[in-house]
DNA sequence: AATGAAATGTTATATCATATCAATACAGAA
DNA sequence: TTCTGTATTGATATGATATAACATTTCATT
């Protein structure tokens, strides 16, 4: 996207990326609806880190706008089943750079452009998970994100 | 702390804890302020992730409360020199559980009872680190946390 | 004691997120 | 199809976290 004649492959990489969370829906009989599609399509076209609150003014279809319950309603959706993740961060969330890939999200941010990139992470976390397990700690859900400046940036 | 006669153990650690900081601060020519100090001091004691506004009430010496600004600006000082680090998925502060030794801090979160464990890391991030090689990215900060039940919630 | 930088006080406000309850839409059974 | 219970949404209010801006004070150094 953003360069010239990219545009047209974004316009297909984000109807991939909802035809794919449809039919994962389908199969695990979850509802992908309306706000959640339409907040997934977001973050997917943008394929940056928004706020909340960013993403709530395009959401509106018709004429009305989104409350904040709508909003957080469809990423808490999205993120619990993988189709976005949360930046914690920056209290941002992202659309999945890499779905149908069973992983534990890891993120690049850049403090100066901001941008965010998620890792390709392999088995990142060994060391955090034998820790975890000596003290027979279960791990659920995983963060990992550095900070610091991205090459155009440095 | 918290069980009987560990009750002076503990009183020995918040002191033990606010001399070292004192001597860091001052071998790095830094200004280990009351406010500083007093926070830190309020971590080290409760030894558990505090919301900035749980420490604020906490602060007040004579008969004035506290404002925000001055809770953030302690708890900024208190992470930027490794006296304290942020729990990004709770928004909480916790006193390092190892300071002077330089570590990339990760945490054991259980989302039952909060108890926030910090977990001693070896070298954790390494895939990380050589993702962010790999694409020329400058690590600067790094967020390791995992969520989950502890072994007492299970 | 003078001076400039660092820290604090103070007020206001920005930003992020959830509680609550009524209304609606949906999936599965009868 | 119609019923029925559950899931989702709408709508209002408010809670929780964090920072901007600028005046004042404190501190280290001269």
């Amino acid at each position: 996207m953003s360069v010239g004649f990219d545009k047209h492959d974004h316009s297909a990489c984000i109807k991939d990326a909802l035809q794919s969370a449809s039919s994962y829906c389908a199969k695990h009989k979850l509802q992908f609806t309306k706000n959640r599609q339409r907040v997934l399509e977001i973050l997917v076209a943008q394929h940056k880190a928004m706020g909340a609150y960013d993403i709530m003014p395009l959401m509106q279809s018709d004429g009305q706008t989104a409350q904040p319950p709508a909003v957080y309603r469809a990423l808490d959706f999205l993120v619990a089943h993988g189709f976005a993740h949360k930046v914690e961060k920056r209290n941002a969330y992202i659309a999945c750079a890499h779905p149908s890939q069973d992983h534990i999200p890891a993120f690049l941010i850049c403090r100066s452009c901001n941008t965010v990139e998620e890792a390709i992470t392999g088995p990142v976390l060994i060391p955090l998970g034998s820790a975890a397990q000596k003290s027979g700690f279960r791990i659920e859900t995983t963060v990992v994100e550095a900070e610091g400046l991205c090459p155009k940036c440095q």
